[in-house]
DNA sequence: ATAGGGTTAG
């Protein structure tokens, strides 16, 4: 440990890289931030030497690599308390912006870190600046789903008091109200929606479509609908298809219908996905006919369908029976340029499930394979079931066996099928020995 | 945010 505490002298090395010319110029470029050493600010390290502005210049010069690369560093990034982290993380954003989200990661990552609120609101606002939205939305949803629901007024507050004046903060407000409600905590949602309504910020349509979608079984969706029409917020063709959905349930489908018509008025006119919305609604509950003349309803509105469209179409066939005809549009989505994928297939082999034809599941199977679609969880199930169902027990368990090394995990559900099937042949050994 | 799967027993 000693030769480790002797490696880190912030001013040696210094002196010392005077003779590497390409580090040193580096280095020289900004000597003032080597007079880093601050007495008011807390100490880290064995020695209590280091303190974080010294962190800071470390990351300048090794950068995040080099400084995870390094013994004496490694033992301060995992000593660090969450006052010192507040205070690197508010110099780096400052000094070095581009190093903070990474910082920021690598101790969270590696070491288990577990950041303030504040610390995770300036690394957001850094994002959002940045335009990296993904990693803006995770950050913003891993808080909110650590929070909990009933967090939004706390949150609220703290964006408020906190962080009023910074750019983007709009931004990261939307994402805040997103966030909450992607994770099913639409009242934390609706509680930052009010909150950005004083304060006259602009609310996204991906916020308010989700927000919508949350909603669409209540009729507080409408307010919202009337909100987004005020505020003069762009919709989009998801907007009108959630509303569609909301309607079937609502309302009935006599209504979604005429509100999907009464969108051909608008300029935009009706979209595929609102089609597909009404589709997938009568397809499920039996209607698959009428389900057919609304596809072919598409093609009147000067539309095409889409892959949606089809395995919308395709399952409400296989469901109802007619494999042929569902095999027969499976041909015409070729024709029109259209390729089957991993869902279409899944669809189709569920077709010959149904009709208790695993052969056939397993041609379909077979030619997903030579089209370079590799069977996912769904499929696995799908074949499983039906296995069992059939009595053929060891194709079951080889295909368990497959999934398994393929990384694939059996659900609670399929477990079941499995070990039941196992019983009823009167392995009842191997089915304890799989349940442990 | 519009498409695909699955249970046991009673």
């Amino acid at each position: 440990m000693l030769n480790h505490i002797h490696k880190w002298k912030p001013i040696h090395f210094l002196q010392n890289s005077r003779t590497f010319a390409p580090l040193s110029s580096l280095i020289f470029s900004k000597p003032s931030a080597f007079a880093a050493k601050r007495n008011d600010e807390p100490t880290v390290g064995p020695d209590s030497r280091t303190n974080v502005s010294e962190i800071v210049t470390g990351l300048r010069i090794l950068g995040l690599r080099g400084i995870n690369g390094d013994h004496y560093y490694k033992h301060i990034m995992s000593t660090l308390n969450q006052i010192q982290v507040d205070l690197i993380i508010e110099k780096l954003r400052i000094e070095n912006p581009e190093s903070v989200f990474s910082f920021f990661n690598l101790l969270r990552n590696e070491y288990g870190f577990r950041h303030s609120r504040v610390s995770i609101f300036a690394v957001a606002h850094v994002l959002a600046a940045n335009r990296r939205f993904q990693e803006l939305r995770l950050v913003v949803k891993q808080m909110v789903d650590e929070e909990g629901s009933g967090s939004a007024t706390s949150l609220c507050e703290l964006l408020l008091n906190r962080f009023r004046d910074w750019d983007w903060s709009g931004v990261v407000w939307d994402i805040l109200a997103f966030s909450y409600s992607r994770s099913e905590m639409v009242y934390d949602a609706l509680c930052v929606l009010a909150k950005m309504k004083d304060l006259n910020l602009k609310v996204s349509t991906s916020t308010y479509n989700s927000l919508l979608h949350n909603l669409r079984h209540t009729e507080i969706m409408w307010n919202v609908y009337d909100e987004i029409k005020d505020s003069g917020t762009p919709q989009s063709e998801y907007t009108t298809s959630i509303l569609i959905d909301g309607l079937c349930e609502q309302a009935g489908l006599q209504d979604a219908v005429s509100f999907l018509m009464d969108a051909q008025r608008k300029e935009t006119g009706p979209s595929v996905v609102s089609f597909n919305t009404i589709m997938s609604r009568f397809s499920k509950l039996g209607f698959v006919d009428i389900a057919k003349s609304f596809f072919c309803m598409i093609f009147k509105y000067g539309l095409l369908p889409d892959s949606y469209s089809y395995n919308i179409l395709i399952h409400g066939l296989c469901v109802a029976g007619s494999l042929e005809e569902a095999l027969e549009f499976t041909k015409d989505m070729e024709r029109h340029g259209l390729h089957p994928d991993t869902v279409t297939y899944n669809i189709l082999c569920k077709g010959f499930r149904l009709l208790g034809l695993m052969s056939g599941a397993r041609q379909v199977i077979q030619k997903m394979l030579v089209k370079g679609l590799n069977p996912d969880h769904v499929t696995y199930t799908i074949l499983i079931c039906g296995h069992c169902h059939s009595g053929n027990t060891e194709e079951a368990l080889k295909l368990r066996e497959e999934m398994l090394s393929r990384g694939f995990q059996l659900s609670i559900i399929l477990y079941s099928v499995l070990l039941s099937s196992l019983c009823k042949s009167g392995r009842v050994e191997e089915s304890i020995e799989i349940a442990l």
